[in-house]
DNA sequence: CGTATGCTCAAACGATCGTTTGATTCTGCC
DNA sequence: GGCAGAATCAAACGATCGTTTGAGCATACG
């Protein structure tokens, strides 16, 4: 038995530190294995592969994000009083507090470079995964947004999509301050995004 | 002699290419020499190493870039009739525009990769050799906009960015369609981020 | 108790990496 | 022509990578 948690948590936790730090080909099994305190056969044994490893990294915070997306998504969904800026915190909020579930601000910078990582591997398992809560935030952003037509949605839904992501890397002018704590950092984000985003996504 | 142009040029195009594709650590110097048809010492011949190649291929498009940026900036800085679209275009566009020069797209890819990487030197390099630029476009964004406080105006360029790498690394939503030309589709991608961003930075 | 099963471990495997070496070829200038 | 320096080449170096192996240990069940 080990110290309070499984092998297979330990080494979850440990490659998404390391692989936000180093990214995925920078982080070897050995510094993983070595952090994580256990052998380094552990990782072969109960992921099968490091491809495999990444995987399973992503699915723990991701399922995790989407479900919480869909949560506060469907709070709003379809009701006559929901403003554009109701759906565009269901959407940006769950991926900002990611932080706060145990240590998964790096799981922020993770994606981040997941993303422009640009695999094809990756963006199918995305796609595959988590295709349908783009699918309904979609659908409700086109409820709200009559007047534009679905390409042109789909345009302006990618440009948000884009300042989120960048937002989330950390790596944009915008520092947090020491003054400042992280949840106020992070607060202080959403409110700024959202009503960028929604004076991009509205306009004529 | 070599086949028109000179080794150190044909390493770093070859290097574009395959860090685009594979990203900095996944493309060999022995697929890059081999690529580029040169021999595998070349590389550090040339520039020293692996990592000053890098530098280098940053260096090559980046001056250019910006060159370009300030150009474009230099034409509507100042002048009264000047619109906020007029110094997003100068911003934007020259962004797209890159891979109209010689493969220059894959060097897109190239860039929003690094971005996430995060790499501490990699930010430092960019900061020392192209922050003026960013202080130039500042400027005239605070013109325009003059009922945004500086820390409100850093925000929303941010944000703008954001989108900027996102459309750039072209890893969203929106692929570029099969009937459409490259040419097209970067200027449909400039046109809507542009417009995006207008709105986004304008709002009260 | 005996045995089956799940897990951990140290050690090794083959492959590939960035870099270096020393010889060889090419180039331009006196 | 001959020599100096730049450039190219095949080959090797040491290091590190992901993965596999086979023995050893723990736990659970008949």
């Amino acid at each position: 038995m080990n110290s309070s948690t499984s092998t297979k948590e330990r080494i979850l936790t440990a490659a998404e530190a390391l692989f936000a730090q180093r990214g995925f080909d920078g982080a070897s099994l050995r510094q993983l294995t070595s952090a994580a305190g256990v052998n380094l056969a552990a990782v072969n044994y109960h992921f099968g592969s490091k491809e495999k490893l990444v995987e399973q990294v992503f699915k723990r915070r991701l399922d995790a994000l989407n479900q919480h997306r869909l949560a506060e998504l469907a709070k709003v969904a379809g009701k006559p009083a929901t403003r554009l800026e109701d759906v565009l915190a269901a959407y940006i909020r769950p991926a900002l507090e990611l932080s706060h579930e145990g240590n998964g601000s790096l799981f922020m910078r993770v994606l981040a470079r997941a993303f422009a990582e640009h695999d094809d591997t990756l963006r199918q398992f995305l796609s595959e995964n988590y295709g349908h809560v783009m699918k309904q935030f979609t659908a409700e952003f086109a409820r709200l947004l009559p007047h534009l037509d679905r390409a042109e949605l789909y345009w302006r839904i990618d440009l948000v999509t884009g300042a989120l992501t960048h937002a989330m890397s950390g790596f944009g002018m915008i520092q947090r301050k020491d003054n400042v704590s992280e949840q106020q950092h992070r607060e202080q984000t959403a409110a700024h995004l959202i009503r960028f985003a929604a004076a991009g996504l509205s306009h004529p």
